[in-house]
DNA sequence: AAAGCTTGGGAAAAGGTTTTCTCAAAGGGA
DNA sequence: TCCCTTTGAGAAAACCTTTTCCCAAGCTTT
């Protein structure tokens, strides 16, 4: 029900400097030159000024300020990943690093349409963004748009860049290390490995690092389990691995699984629950992703690997707004760390 | 690696309409014409300008328009849904419902933090954007900023009004009637209620719907069980439900959970199937949310109210440029409806 | 042929700010 | 008293586009 005690909405004119000036009894330059502290005049007539665009609530101009300087304080941020599981959280350590610098981002989501990202991008440099930032759903495709000439500053997160570009994108070799280490340090020896489709480059990344690592430590190594990224895939997987015979010759069933993100690992640790093989007690699960609101609602909670992915927008985020201040940077793609965040699907260290 | 095949990036300055002018021999005032199609001059002259302007490609530099039509075709978007479960759907809505009139989107992620809501309101009212969307996690909670008096129109989508603005939200009574009215034809008589905390409204119209239908189709009403929006409350839930007496007088086990949402209803399927009750064929099950990745992902795939999230999205979108464009609009709450989404949780119905 | 109309196009202001010059007044030194 | 320097502040250009008004030339009408 509305509100009759309540005005109707009166949309004023903001207040310009010109009445600022005026009322204070000086020039716009006078005027401009308090607010900035730039300038020579009077303690007193500084003060006066900004006093009087106090009272008035003056706000300078924005668009005036990007006209003159030719910056516009704006990026736009271009993505594919209309869920935003991943996006999300870009973006939002984007945000983070621009926010206070002043800058505010343009969120434009492409889908996979080219013509939708033709659209975004020509709004874009329309406003005159000093600079984009690229982002996704997948490392390894490429939004449906050209960012090559553009005349502005490009930055590529967590998607896949053009040759020669910037980009940051995540470790993740890195952090399949970080998961099979944290077996091995649990004394797990017999570690299996469940995850995606193949037509993901990620796939290939994180099986090679685990096939390593096992290598290293003189563990036997069992193919990775290929499939989709999905609870289903978890739970047939646990049936490849616990009715099979895939530790070559010895027949023994794994003692660990490293799964290729935390859906996966759920359906892994329903299905092991169904077995009747206890998590962590008689299997240790590791997921990726950390995606908080299904690691903490699985029991036991997930340990998963987390990209760090607001830390990876925040990188890029400054490494942009550098390159808009005319800094170079050398071209190449970053790979930031993964972490391991640590539940209860593990067990403990022998000697935590 | 970086390709050393590709030339430094190099940021050009812009092509103006004056150099477009010039380079077709007339004043910048008739190359202004020419591109927009207005003023008098011959068919070659507009030709020539058009093609020339074409040639440099030239693009009409955003800022300089906005300053001149005191419009910036620009709005924000302020929410505090980090994890964007509820705030995705609603920005796509509102950008898909935008970017065709070739406005843009700032977005802005205040958490719940007073400080980063003023810096972004302050941001955004430099940049002089023609109006703010307000949208968050929460129906009943208001964001940690004060939109009343901001000078530019603003909308509330998703989130708790100031008093005489203009909302949209989901039609949360209305939704859980679908639900229950679901059960009801599919012949399902011993009804429960599942759901969130009290502190949530939400909670309690759903309740209150939920009990009116059972009312008016003379069912007997048992008291909706709050809880948290977590699998461990569906779990613990269907304890109560089945362990105890809960229907007065009659000691049967209901045959239909409605859920609060989609995640007590994937519990609530779990611990079933834990205690042998086939789903759907024992007991129906609905959610609410239709959080696609969950509801998929549930064995058998769960049925649930959508909130059409985007839809409100667009509606806002749109409400917020008539208001722009200085058309009046009604202050108050509008609900816009719920839909079903049928999976596998509930059965078919007898005569499908 | 004079007056009026049409045509094609330009000059200038406007939008709001910043910055570089410029300048008058005041103060200081000789 | 005269010249030079410092101080305080204003004028104007610049950023780029749109729009209103204006003007000159050519044409029509009487």
């Amino acid at each position: 029900m509305a509100s009759d005690a309540s005005p109707a909405p009166t949309f004023t004119k903001p207040v310009t400097l010109r009445e600022v000036a005026s009322l204070a009894g000086v020039s716009v330059a006078t005027a401009s030159k308090a607010l900035n502290g730039q300038g020579r005049m009077t303690a007193e007539t500084r003060e006066r000024i900004r006093e009087t665009a106090q009272r008035l609530g003056f706000r300078p101009n924005s668009l005036a300020q990007s006209l003159l300087r030719r910056r516009s304080f704006t990026v736009g941020l271009l993505t594919n990943d209309t869920y935003g599981r991943f996006s999300l959280p870009v973006m939002s350590g984007i945000s983070d690093a621009l926010v206070d610098k002043g800058v505010s981002v343009f969120l434009c989501n492409v889908e996979d349409d080219q013509r939708l990202g033709q659209l975004h991008v020509d709004a874009m440099l329309d406003k005159r963004v000093d600079g984009i930032i690229a982002t996704g759903k997948r490392i390894d495709r490429h939004l449906p748009v050209d960012l090559s000439n553009l005349g502005v500053p490009t930055i590529y997160a967590f998607t896949q860049p053009d040759p020669g570009a910037i980009a940051f994108v995540s470790d993740d070799a890195g952090g399949a290390r970080l998961a099979v280490e944290h077996f091995w340090r649990l004394g797990r020896r017999r570690i299996a490995h469940v995850t995606g489709p193949a037509s993901f480059a990620v796939v290939h990344a994180r099986a090679q690092a685990y096939r390593d690592v096992l290598t290293e430590k003189g563990l036997p190594v069992m193919e990775p389990l290929l499939g989709s990224w999905s609870e289903a895939w978890g739970h047939e997987a646990v049936k490849k691995l616990f009715d099979g015979q895939l530790l070559d010759g010895k027949r023994e069933k794994p003692d660990a699984v490293f799964c290729g993100n935390d859906q996966i690992a759920r359906g892994v640790i329903d299905a092991l629950r169904e077995r009747g093989l206890g998590v962590p007690d008689d299997v240790g699960v590791i997921g990726f992703d950390n995606w908080q609101i299904v690691a903490e609602a699985t029991r036991p909670p997930l340990t998963s690997v987390d990209m760090n992915l607001a830390a990876l927008g925040r990188e890029a985020g400054l490494t942009l707004l550098s390159l808009v201040g005319g800094e170079p940077a050398e071209p190449g793609i970053r790979k930031l760390p993964c972490r391991l965040v640590v539940r209860q699907s593990c067990g403990r260290p022998p000697d935590g």
